[in-house]
DNA sequence: TTAATCCTGTGACGATCGTCACAAAATTAC
DNA sequence: GTAATTTTGTGACGATCGTCACAGGATTAA
């Protein structure tokens, strides 16, 4: 639980007995690579910290599978919709490779929240920072081209590029793999 | 300020004196048409709860406008991540019509929701429902073709289409404007 | 009402992308 | 270590998209 304290303590302030409080509303967990976090379907009522290891969400349309985030270590994964809502999930989370999380119920929370308000102001900075990153990446396909997403990846989040391979990233992109196999060249020769 | 009332009861219990409580934070704003509520390189201290009429996120790149969002009535429109972070914000927000806008104050906020363990859940809600729209639009980009994506908006979003002009709805689905126009002539015929 | 401005449609054409097909390379399973 | 599986690279080709150019229609300002 080191990490979770410390990803808690650049949140937000955070006292000890707010950390005490919040100990029934957290569970660790293990998954192996391709086991599901959660499942289409299925409604969402935790937020997964990651702790080591990665996963992604993905939509199954059409028999083909459509990654829309990558979630690493010291990110939140979840269904915002789907936790906040209590509507089934449209898509999947599934560790992309041996998995360890600190897995946070929501009725729990919700419950030391009520109690605490330290805890309270760190749901909503979780949520915040969630909410940052959907924003960033949503801007990626309004801003640029596919050459140029890869490149913003390249300049700033690099530790994605070197652990997702590229046809999954190519799903992440919008692109056919092929296409961004067909980019990676172009550039490497300029 | 109506609106704003039947809004934040629709999203969670907030009892007569939160109501009272929140007050300092709230003002009331209009906006003539192309007046900015965020500019780039400004703070973003607010959070606007849109009133009636809408506005419109855009980037500046490279002399050119690129849409990123659209605002409308019992939206809140804010920058996510100036607004929790304190950095500079990227892109404008600017009214696309004659606007009125209750604006919540971050300060007094952030003040009040200590106070007030409803408004500290209202604050959650409000930034869970940011993000929710985040994600649904976001994921529209990697599920689906330029045209399936203006499907998409016609079957959820039939107001936006009504209301937002070619131009500026074509930057927001990320292509050209005359692409936009051929997209639409294709479907008709068909 | 008239002029100026903005928005939309459309043709031409080159660039990029998706799809299918197959081979090579890398990874995984036994 | 070998076989099976997965991942990646590449060619061909048709579909879609972006850009430039210009014309007509709609809206706005005076």
């Amino acid at each position: 639980m080191d990490n979770l304290l410390k990803y808690i303590h650049s949140l937000t302030v955070f006292s000890e007995e707010s950390w005490e409080s919040l100990q029934p509303a957290l569970s660790k967990k293990q998954f192996k690579k391709n086991d599901f976090l959660l499942h289409e379907g299925q409604i969402c009522n935790s937020l997964f910290y990651i702790d080591s290891g990665y996963c992604k969400s993905y939509y199954e349309v059409d028999g083909a599978k459509k990654n829309t985030a990558f979630f690493f270590e010291n990110d939140i994964a979840t269904n915002i919709s789907s936790f906040g809502s209590g509507e089934k999930s449209e898509y999947n989370i599934i560790a992309c490779e041996p998995l360890t999380v600190v897995i946070f119920d929501k009725q729990q929370l919700f419950k030391a929240a009520k109690e605490t308000a330290e805890i309270e102001a760190l749901g909503r900075n979780c949520i915040r920072l969630f909410a940052s990153k959907q924003e960033e990446f949503s801007t990626l396909f309004k801003l640029y081209s596919a050459q140029e997403r890869l490149k913003y990846l390249e300049v700033n989040h690099p530790d994605m590029l070197q652990r997702v391979s590229l046809s999954q990233l190519a799903s992440f992109l919008g692109v056919a793999r092929e296409t961004l196999s067909r980019i990676r060249k172009r550039r490497t020769l300029v």
